[in-house]
DNA sequence: ACAGCCATGTAACTTGTTACATGATTTT
DNA sequence: AAAATCATGTAACAAGTTACATGGCTGT
């Protein structure tokens, strides 16, 4: 629901038309999460069916712009949205964290390996933002895209900061779990009773 | 693309059937994460469609079990994602740093407030966690049910803290785009012809 | 004239998600 | 016999995503 919500606070600007929201959309966020056009206008149509936007249907002509505004509805949404806790309930899954919680009981997969691998790969991804940070930082001398760049860029360093240091903490863990893997976990009853009655293939 | 790779990975175990897959994988992640069951068969279904598992196809009576096994592409397939970064080719869009680098810009809306509401939510939220993992964690005396929780809890618990963190560097940023908020953005040439060119409404 | 960009749009697909229906088995 | 539980399945939809098509405008 993130890029709906995005294109709607675009919007609450001013009227403005598809193309410009992907290029206001990405300088926001520093060149660092493209967007494709064309989700731009799905997005857009779909949000004129909600009637959170609306268009000067006046255009009946393609291929000029069609620019779109904010209904009271969008507004509204908008205001609910800002407001509203950001994936709380219920808590977001983790790729990371089922990949490792999954992989510990995989038969011929070794926890401490997968758990080697993401961790030079969050080193690799924060050297590469920081250096990122560094080089548009010093270059253009600070405008308001670098600001934005720097702030999606912290984000995603604090993120995988915190990811690296529960990769640490979890490597005990884990080892624990792949050892005390239960061979008889909690089987419903009635897995029993069909094994026997059904006929074996 | 997470729980199909987690169904991929509990059936490696061993061939399993629908409702034992649900209750594995909320046993794993500490009964946080719940799974609707709906989504389990539409999944395996799916997964069944791509060749990566196998069933029992003598099975036409329903509401009986119907067990799934692993192929040998759906092996592949699951080393595969074991050794896959996690996110990081694009770098996953964030919804609260969306919501905060657009919000800064909204005519009406206090930056400040919103980070504040959020500052709160994430407080809670880690409260609600920490109380949650010493009450299983006394409780129970340490099971492995126990350590998936606390996987699954301290995870949470490190990116909310890097959320907070975020929060609170962002803040000053934030109120300086808001600040510098340029009127005359990058408009693309076009749009300055074609707002002369055509008739205004 | 032609290449390239601006601008919109559409068709097709994926995963995730829920609500609901169905029947068998077990329990009370 | 009724209620609860086990177990599978389906229909429908949202949101994200990409590849492609279309046409106008601009510069060479």
């Amino acid at each position: 629901m993130s890029i709906r919500h995005a294109l709607l606070s675009l919007l609450a600007e001013g009227p403005k038309y598809g193309l410009r929201l992907r290029e206001e959309f990405e300088h926001r966020t520093g060149e660092l999460w493209p967007l494709n056009v064309g989700q731009v206008y799905t997005s857009l149509q779909r949000l004129e069916r909600d009637g959170l936007i609306e268009s000067d249907d006046e255009a009946g002509d393609r291929s000029s712009q069609k620019r779109y505004r904010l209904t009271r509805a969008g507004r509204d949404e908008l205001d609910g949205w800002l407001r509203a806790p950001s994936g709380v309930t219920p808590p977001p899954r983790d790729e990371l964290v089922i990949k490792l919680m999954v992989a510990a009981t995989v038969p011929g997969v070794d926890v401490h390996e997968v758990v080697q691998v993401h961790r030079r790969q969050v080193v690799e991804s924060m050297q590469r933002l920081t250096a990122l940070k560094a080089a548009t930082g010093a270059g253009a001398a600070g405008g308001a895209g670098d600001d934005g760049l720097a702030l999606v860029a912290d984000a995603e360093l604090f993120r995988l900061d915190a990811v690296y240091r529960w990769l640490d903490t979890a490597e005990v863990r884990l080892a624990r779990l792949a050892r005390e893997r239960v061979p008889d976990g909690p089987v419903p009853q009635h897995t029993r009773v069909s094994e026997q009655t059904r006929t074996p293939r």
